[in-house]
RNA sequence: GGCUCCGUCGCCAAGUGGUAAGGCAGAGGUCUGCAAAAUCUCCAUCCCCGGUUCGAAUCCGGGCGGAGCCUCCA
């Protein structure tokens, strides 16, 4: 089955043909750099990430190209307020979202530009705009003409009369159009500038994704992608840019994701409920995070509350204990074992292992379902629970069964940036989260271990209990196996 | 007002014409000294009303409820 995407253009799913058999250009829009970043340009970006990553499952040759815009009237304003310089501003968040990216496992881009290390091509871009037309300077600035651009609006699906009417033309403006928007922007005293044809100044927004995108990918390219805030009016504007300037179809597929909500409310600096990457990952592992995001449909809304993250921390966790529980019983097996057959009982579990890829694909391949993938991923993990739970001695045959669903489980996770940790180290360290809140520290919960495990060795079960119960009051859960006792935050 | 979109089990969430994935929570069984984990079984006819169809959660119309964009925004 082939691919199919959510094309915002077409309003459907098409499938996707890119324009070279075999390679992809995608080009997603980053990030102005002013302040930190926040849970929604996470998930944007988990999103892209996820695309990426799958593109290049699917044996793609994927050139991602993802932007800095380094400047802009809010980087001018809050570097003013600092009183640093904007490039001393952006590049403390340039290295902050570095940060950010890295620290949620995005797989880096193929190429990273800024906005002010293309001016040359943005007034290229500017001049070949003017030059046919649909372009106009006034005083040092320069505005598009949306008027001599037919199919404005056509990605966002507006109605030209209506935007109009709400429209308002800023002083000092001179547009012709109140629809019209800047290209080039003349030097206000004490902001950064370049020399161009009309004077010192600085590239509008929007128009260096327009001169990023065809530098790097050429003028017509395969994916473009962002948050559905940048439809109206960044990517309405990209199109008539690039398209003004090429006269070629600028992209093919448009793909937006949907937004995060807090408590059901919009996340906005007004209601307080902001929260930075930063302060997330201080309360929840990073790979919970990605989980949580990939959990819901990208274009869904999702909701980020307390109680939908502790379920991704949860869903996540029986993820890791079962491949925790198949390292072990792989390792005890031993290869020398007479060969079995797999009993009866267990051939529906080793089919639906056997399945896991097949089924995989088809759900990624439906505009990256990824709710759906990570639905089939818990199948298998019921299944090779099921399987462990039968033959805790796995002989060869299933052996090879459940060695071959480890890895499949671990390669497909890994097109979605999920158990790339090591099984029990991430259990041990999600364990001893929250550790400290509890008010205990490890050394006294193992020496509680110690003493319950010497009171059921004496079959004092009173003690055991109340030993595992006052821990419990704490938030310790023991877990008793044959390897011994461990525990967990529950 | 215009334009998008959404309303599926207690909660989260797939499914967009062929008879409701999955996770969390819950009930019962197995395992366990007892638990936990794991496993097995059970647990929804899809906001309401019409219509199209052999057949609709899925399409159309009308309600009701909610969200977003239209200004910077992932």
């Amino acid at each position: 089955m082939a691919l199919r995407v959510y094309n915002t253009l077409s309003g459907k799913k098409e499938e996707f043909q890119p324009l070279v058999p075999g390679k992809v250009g995608m080009y997603v829009c980053g990030v102005t750099v002013y302040d930190y970043c926040h849970i929604g340009h996470a998930r944007a970006n988990i999103v892209f990430d996820i695309v990426y990553r799958y593109l290049q499952y699917s044996n793609y040759d994927v050139t991602y190209v993802r932007n800095y815009t380094d400047v802009d009237d809010k980087i001018i304003a809050r570097a003013n307020e600092r009183g640093i310089s904007s490039q001393e501003l952006s590049e403390e968040f340039i290295r902050a979202f570095d940060e950010d990216m890295a620290a949620l496992g995005l797989r880096k881009p193929t190429h990273e530009p800024k906005a002010t290390a293309h001016i040359a091509q943005i007034i290229a871009l500017v001049e070949q705009l003017i030059h046919k037309g649909m372009a106009y300077e006034a005083a040092g600035d320069v505005y598009y003409s949306v008027d001599k651009f037919p199919s404005y609006l056509k990605l966002s699906k507006r109605n030209m009369e209506e935007m109009q009417a709400g429209a308002r033309i800023a002083s000092g403006e001179l547009k012709r159009n109140p629809m019209d928007f800047a290209l080039w922007k003349t030097a206000k005293p004490d902001e950064p500038s370049w020399e161009s044809p009309w004077g010192a100044g600085r590239p509008g927004w929007h128009i260096e994704c327009s001169a990023m995108s065809s530098s790097l990918l050429g003028s017509t390219f395969d994916i473009h992608g962002g948050g559905r805030d940048l439809i109206f009016p960044h990517h309405e504007n990209e199109i008539a840019q690039s398209e003004g300037a090429s006269g070629k179809p600028f992209v093919k597929y448009w793909l937006h994701n949907g937004f995060v909500n807090i408590n059901q409310e919009k996340m906005s600096k007004s209601l307080g409920n902001f929260f930075t990457i930063r302060d997330i990952l201080k309360s929840y592992d990073p790979e919970v995070v990605r989980f949580f995001n990939l959990t819901a449909h990208y274009r869904s809304p999702i909701d980020f509350s307390d109680q939908n993250l502790e379920e991704s921390r949860l869903g996540l966790t029986r993820f890791y204990e079962a491949l925790a529980q198949l390292e072990i019983a792989l390792s005890r097996s031993d290869a020398d074992a007479e060969q079995g057959s797999v009993p009866e009982s267990l051939a529906e579990p080793v089919e639906r292992l056997a399945q896991l890829e097949e089924r995989f694909r088809t759900a990624m391949d439906d505009d990256f379902n990824t709710a759906q993938a990570i639905g089939h991923m818990f199948d298998a993990v019921r299944a090779i629970n099921r399987i462990l739970a039968e033959e805790s001695n796995l002989h060869g045959q299933l052996q090879g069964i459940l060695g071959k669903g480890r890895d499949d489980l671990l390669r497909l996770g890994e097109v979605l940036g999920l158990f790339g940790s090591d099984p029990a180290a991430w259990l041990t360290r999600s364990a001893h989260e929250g550790l400290a809140d509890a008010g205990l520290r490890e050394a006294e919960i193992a020496a509680l271990i110690a003493e319950r495990r010497d009171a059921r060795a004496n079959r004092d079960f009173a003690r055991s209990d109340q030993i595992r119960d006052d821990l419990a009051a704490k938030g310790i859960q023991l877990l008793d196996s044959a390897e011994g006792t461990t525990w967990k935050m529950k």
